[in-house]
DNA sequence: AGACAAACTTTACCCGTGTAAAAATACATA
DNA sequence: TATGTATTTTTACACGGGTAAAGTTTGTCT
């Protein structure tokens, strides 16, 4: 930088100054560095600067498993929030393993990242570790709550998932009965089927909770072998069954497939299938999976956009918030 | 650290020596830092290391499209291999754009690591820009081959996946059409094209290439809205259609569920449907989806290690290598 | 026990940048 | 043109650890 500094004509100290923040130097300060730097190519050493400078414009991105393209999505969505805000994201997943979590924890508070939004993998995280990590980084909780941790929360509002999907399915056939993992990965399956419970009471109609077994994240081979035992076995209280998410429904819509059995809302289909998410694939499932879509671009934009605030007033906030974005009813074709 | 190294009875170069590998010291010094590591949470500061190594222990990894599972499934075992041999992964998707992908590149560079893995775009990427940056960086291509860039390429064979897929249409009904976007953004398309003509020719077999607009990196999308323009258009030549890859036909069976026509090998299905890749999804398609397996292993194990390779012998190979692993054929329910 | 190598300590300097303080200069306004 | 303020320059130190050189201790082998 100091040769950089000579060969602009400009002193090292006011390099500097621009390279934090352009505007804080004189216009033709400004053009004049900008010239040499089309002359030269330096760029600043990443780890120098960050080792001096009190706070890094790193921020760390969390999600519990990238193979799930929703994560995927929302991940695009955050990068590109971030990077026009000047900042530089850093992507990790913990593929669905505690221990990779916590290591990936533990990396980040090396990494002295300005904040980080974090989704955690719920049941499996270890929340000591979580405590310890949000005590001391500035973190926004998204897409699962854990109570208390981080210094905000945004995510989507499940009661009006269900509530849309469940008053839907009633008012153009069958009540649903409610298809989920008897012990899910997600928080937000707990969630799902305490509101798909609430709401069946509210409506005065018979809830039938259909748990399946299997742990893990390969949700869709869950669905299948769940699905494919539960039609085996005949248990089937309704002809209309609404699945915790999309993932669940994708495999179990290929088991019914399996076992001939036809999904969707003519007069000739024996069933229909409804679920939560909007997966990017739900849209080619067959028939195209009816589900209650989240709110991706205001879930995304507001987690960053609470992320600054958070920076801003300097890595707390006055009280711990918590904001859930309803979702939208899409129609397709299973139900 | 000079702190901790008071604190341990240690001197501090002894310390730094030990941090950058613990066997490097005497196995007394090692436990001797080791319990003081238990007493006090030390850990180096990364940037500072960094800065004074003359290579940091980071690899990139960046894929062209994360929302892509076949990508997110290459990047889980690429990470844990990497974090196993005690290096830090840090991983970009250039959510198919070649902005993205430029600007990636350019803060890989200031990252200065030890290597990089790097899957292209394609038809999309700067190929002047990559080209730059593999000459500045130790660089092992995987998936996309780019000619001539990156010291080596490590992906599947194109003519494998074709092969086994035309054969065993071919030997157990009708020989297979083949649809294809017509620009397709990853250059594996236009190999597999190739393998088609090559194969039917082979087997002095008439070759019927269905290529459908579109562009861009929702191949579901574009499979579907190709598939449905062919079958209204009633232009299928066979009854028995190979698609270039997954998630294109994803796209297509739906199309077919759509018109109403039954996909399967059984008799009283309309059509046969295979492809290449087996993509997570392609399990649960309905049916099944028939493929042409990658060795996600393989691939990423030898890339991987390639890249080791690469990094050891200073950055450079004596000669660029290409590793292509060939395919497993999977025979599902749609074909 | 003696000899020798391996490992350690001490000392000192380096990396490339942020940042503070004081002095000097540039610009804007009346 | 004078005055005040905004910027820049100069100077100096800090960050936290890599690493080299010289001297000292420890360990191993005969």
């Amino acid at each position: 930088m100091a040769e950089f500094a000579i060969a602009s004509g400009i002193s090292r100290p006011t390099v500097s100054k621009y390279f934090n923040d352009p505007n804080s130097v004189r216009q033709s300060t400004r053009a004049q560095i900008e010239e040499a730097l089309g002359r030269f190519d330096y760029q600043p050493n990443i780890y120098a600067v960050n080792q001096n400078r009190q706070m890094t414009k790193n921020i760390g991105i969390i999600v519990p498993y990238l193979a799930d393209p929703f994560f995927a999505e929302m991940v695009r969505s955050i990068e590109r929030r971030c990077i026009d805000a000047g900042f530089s994201p850093s992507l990790f997943s913990s593929h669905g393993e505690q221990a990779l979590e916590n290591s990936i924890l533990q990396s980040l508070r090396a990494m002295k990242p300005a904040g980080v939004l974090f989704a955690p993998l719920g049941r499996e995280s270890d929340k000591a570790a979580i405590e310890t990590f949000c005590s001391n980084v500035p973190t926004v909780l998204f897409d699962s709550n854990i109570e208390g941790m981080g210094e905000a929360f945004i995510g989507s509002d499940n009661h009006s998932f269900v509530s849309q999907t469940v008053d839907y399915l009633t008012r153009t056939g069958e009540a649903p009965s409610f298809l989920e993992m008897k012990h899910p990965a997600n928080p937000n399956a707990n969630k799902r089927r305490d509101a798909y419970l609430n709401v069946m009471k509210e409506r005065q109609l018979e809830p039938h909770v259909l748990s399946i077994e299997g742990s893990g994240w390969g949700f869709e081979e869950i669905g299948r072998q769940g699905g494919l035992k539960i039609l085996e076995e005949g248990g089937l209280p309704t002809n209309t069954v609404l699945c915790s998410n999309d993932r669940l429904a994708i495999g179990f819509l290929s088991a019914c497939f399996e076992k001939g059995i036809k999904v969707g809302r003519d007069d000739d289909c024996d069933m229909r299938v409804a679920s939560h998410d909007d997966h990017p694939f739900s849209r080619f499932t067959c028939p195209s999976l009816t589900t209650a879509a989240h709110d991706y671009t205001s879930v995304s934009e507001y987690s960053v956009e609470m992320l600054f605030r958070l920076i801003d007033s300097g890595g707390r906030l006055e009280k711990r918030e918590e904001i859930l974005f309803p979702a939208k009813l899409i129609m397709r074709e299973s139900a």
